[in-house]
DNA sequence: CCAAAAGTGTTGCTACTACACCCATGG
DNA sequence: CCATGGGTGTAGTAGCAACACTTTTGG
């Protein structure tokens, strides 16, 4: 059986594959893991494998997640599948593409595993199978969410400030933002609620940390 | 083989389906096929079926809408993966959703074949599987890009008047629109052209008929 | 007192909404 | 000449972009 399926297989497989993004230290990066094995061996590719016979797709994804970090919760929305025929050289394997996101303050390094890590999306290394054009197309679809949903909110740890926040955004739509208009608008969502507590971060003013008023919940507008 | 398939199967399943829309006499329209056998004998289903282990997943849905209607050529984008456990009795079958878009002049009714019909999505029948709840995703995301693309003149025969193109929208969105914002907005986009020809269709007066400019082009803006 | 980031308002422009009348034709 | 749908402009508004200085703190 395991046999099998190091060879050529004759029959279509399905499996998904998850873009897990973070934000560490105002970077967005991605979870890889290099790979041990052929082909592709010593190549860094996405956390995914095979959907099992009883489980959702949505389940599938997060048991990815769980499995190379021990992370479970997170915001996870089901991406695009790529059937190309040739995207694994094993044999024919029709993937369902996620893309979920995690707060920093929840997204260690694992110290142990230093085949598992968090890269920076502006600097990848060659990644495996069709896995670059996944990542590309998580990155403009959580880009264009940015827009029209609180979805940012998503990577943010339990409080943050107004500039924390907006080098998120900052970083994902890769262009600077006002200020002034930044913040007017993210008030106006009313997804946030100011904290009376202040962030003391160096020889400048302490800056007021935030709160999201319904956490989990993603909301869309227009 | 043909026995298996007809059997409650082990291996997990992979086909699409797909959400084929039209324009029929001012009505947003959906091709449905009457089933034959079980399960869901006599219910209305959408045009899937098997993905060929050769073949792209959008070969695969231009494939299932050509044999059933010989229709080639149309605009075509994949919806949302549909992995429930539960969504076919027989065993667990994943499906790649598609929704297609097809001009009305290419849309006939094929009359010595009443299983296969373009049924109103406000009057649609009871559907088998889940496919209810794929074509309400389909409409969804139909209705959300008409906002910020041109996706509407997929719909379009080659010459039309901005009252029937106005008309498509209404029927998609469910709301009336403004017929001076409307026909500011469309011709402010660039993508129609006016031709020197005029539409009689009654006792008034007659109507520019227009043309799409890059003819199978998409555009998104914003 | 200096450096550094936090915080704050106004103005112009653009894009959307709402709204009513004349035009060309067929019968 | 009447019924029918085709075709047109304007004024108000709301939301977005551009823009610079004061505040608070640590060193």
């Amino acid at each position: 059986m395991i046999q099998q399926r190091e060879e050529r297989h004759v029959l279509t497989e399905i499996s998904t594959d998850v873009v897990f993004f973070t934000v560490r230290n105002e970077r967005l990066c991605v979870l890889l893991i290099q790979r041990d094995k052929e082909p592709f061996a010593n190549y860094w590719s996405l956390p995914g494998g095979r959907i099992g016979r009883e489980e959702t797709l949505d389940a599938a994804a997060r048991r990815m997640l769980a499995a190379k970090t021990g992370i479970t919760g997170v915001y996870l929305e089901q991406l695009y599948t790529f059937g190309g025929i040739e995207r694994d050289p094993r044999g024919r394997v029709i993937s369902v593409a996620y893309y979920a996101l995690v707060a920093a303050d929840r997204a260690p390094l694992i110290p142990e595993r230093p085949d598992i890590r968090w890269h920076e999306v502006e600097a990848l290394p060659e990644l495996a199978f069709d896995h670059a054009e996944i990542v590309a197309m998580a990155r403009r679809r959580l880009a264009s969410k940015l827009e029209y949903s609180t979805i940012a909110l998503q990577l943010m740890p339990e409080k943050f400030t107004l500039s924390e926040l907006q080098a998120v955004y900052e970083q994902i739509l890769g262009e600077e933002l006002d200020k002034r208009n930044f913040r007017r608008r993210l008030q106006g969502l009313g997804c946030l609620e100011p904290t009376d507590e202040l962030h003391r971060a160096g020889k400048h003013r302490p800056a007021r940390l935030y709160r999201i008023k319904r956490p989990g919940r993603v909301e869309i507008f227009k």
